[in-house]
DNA sequence: TCTGGGGTCCTAGGACCC
DNA sequence: TCTGGGGTCCTAGGACCC
């Protein structure tokens, strides 16, 4: 079978919406366009911290995550507004609806950005009018600018992308790269951070270009594998393919929260923990997966961030699992310092699709269709006591009853099935 | 009266198995 | 009288991104 994502001579797009919240905002009320306008938290619950800001304010000098004080002191007449997340997520709907009609290859990577692979749309026109065409579609019907980053791969897209702010288009060709991408600064590499960024400076790699032609040997003893792949990239290189099914394969679903004031109240704790746990359980079922592994996060007054989490033998999905788990966890590990924050994340999940199919005996009738395999089946059965179906009663929102193994019968019936698997 | 909340990926050590 | 070598799973933490 020919490969369905090529990697040569591929044409990449990286779309990447401009200030996307303060942009949104200035759409939906135009008197805020042309001024410094900033989207922030509430101050009163220390969340007083710039999530975007328009260029005007950017002029300014302020940044994301600074708080908000120090962002008016440098712009005394900055306009704020708290986010309004459910108008951004339409808005990125219908970017990413603009995005479709060109190619069914598009990959969104967070709400306001995303990579298209339009290898195969030649026929509607050259790649820089495609672009063109896609960033005055989104400007025209939902008022807001992007910048467009055209090249071989996903890397050098999204450096492309963030060469033209706002409303820029750029094409980077391989062998524009000395040119264009090398005399960057490194700290402006995508892939490279304050702590990478400090120890290329020590080797003296102050451009993407001194990393791109620095001793790979060298590199992979300092940054691991990451080293290499940080020189292919500045060298131009990155064969990841543009996979629109990425983002619906969640790895972790968790909710956080910083808490008003630090706190040692134990009601207030349980009271947080319960509500972070049925946001999660509620986000995990709307996606229909299940979790094997539920984490908690504590971040302390000076704050020092730990984590501890507990791998499950069975799926949970339920509120008050999650809650009974995370609360084990919590008391097995708070030291009793005031806590800054607290978060709950669930882990290692599946969808429930697969966990059906993968459980249902019917499945493994048709496989193998011998009396060895009933007779494992009563004997696991005898083992686990009858009731290998674990019933399960979602509470409060629906009077549904979901029906699921236990995890242990399956893992021991799968070996004594193929005791070379595990 | 500094530093939110949502994620992904990688690493390193220990347990355990063959 | 001396401890190999490969592999996987699990846990905790760190770096990075938007």
């Amino acid at each position: 079978m020919s490969n369905r994502f090529p990697t040569k001579g591929r044409i990449i797009f990286h779309v990447d919406m401009n200030s996307f919240y303060a942009s949104v905002e200035a759409a939906y009320d135009p008197d805020l366009k042309g001024k410094p306008l900033a989207i922030a938290g509430n101050p009163e619950q220390r969340k007083g911290i710039i999530v975007t800001s328009s260029y005007e304010a950017r002029a300014k000098g302020v940044k994301t995550t600074m708080p908000l004080w120090q962002a008016k002191d440098l712009c005394p007449e900055l306009i704020v507004r708290t986010p309004n997340f459910d108008r951004y997520r339409e808005a990125s709907r219908n970017m990413f609806e603009i995005l479709a009609d060109i190619t069914p290859y598009v990959q969104p990577v967070s709400i306001d950005e995303g990579y298209m692979d339009i290898t195969e749309c030649a026929d509607l026109g050259t790649p820089l009018e495609i672009a063109e065409q896609i960033q005055s579609k989104i400007k025209q019907e939902l008022d807001l600018p992007c910048s467009i980053g055209i090249a071989p791969n996903k890397f050098l897209a999204k450096m492309a992308s963030d060469m033209k702010k706002p409303m820029g288009i750029t094409v980077l060709r391989k062998r524009e790269l000395k040119n264009k991408l090398w005399p960057l600064p490194i700290d402006e590499m995508y892939g490279i951070g304050q702590k990478t960024a400090q120890k290329l400076q020590q080797l003296d790699i102050k451009t993407i270009g001194d990393l791109a032609e620095f001793d790979g040997y060298q590199l992979k003893n300092i940054l691991g594998i990451n080293g290499e792949r940080l020189k292919n990239r500045a060298n131009g290189y990155d064969p990841t393919p543009v996979d629109p099914d990425a983002v619906s394969i969640f790895k972790s679903i968790g909710n956080s929260k910083t808490l008003p004031n630090d706190t040692t109240d134990e009601q207030e704790i349980n009271l947080l923990l319960y509500s972070l746990s049925d946001k999660v359980a509620e986000r995990i079922q709307r996606k229909s997966v299940v979790s094997e592994n539920i984490q908690i996060m504590i971040r302390y007054h000076d704050r020092k961030t730990i984590t501890r989490s507990q791998q499950l033998h069975d799926y949970v999905e339920l509120k008050d699992e999650i809650y009974k788990i995370s609360s084990e966890l919590f008391y097995a590990n708070w030291g009793g310092s005031p806590i800054r924050l607290l978060g709950v994340t669930a882990q290692q999940l599946t969808e429930k699709d697969e966990i059906t199919k993968q459980l249902d005996l019917f499945t493994y009738e048709n496989e193998a269709k011998n009396e060895k395999l009933y007779q494992v089946v009563d004997d696991l059965s005898e083992k686990f006591g009858k009731d290998v179906f674990k019933k399960t009663v979602k509470n409060d929102t629906n009077d549904s009853v979901s029906t699921s193994f236990q995890k242990d019968f399956l893992d021991e019936f799968k070996r004594t099935r193929n005791p070379r698997s595990k």
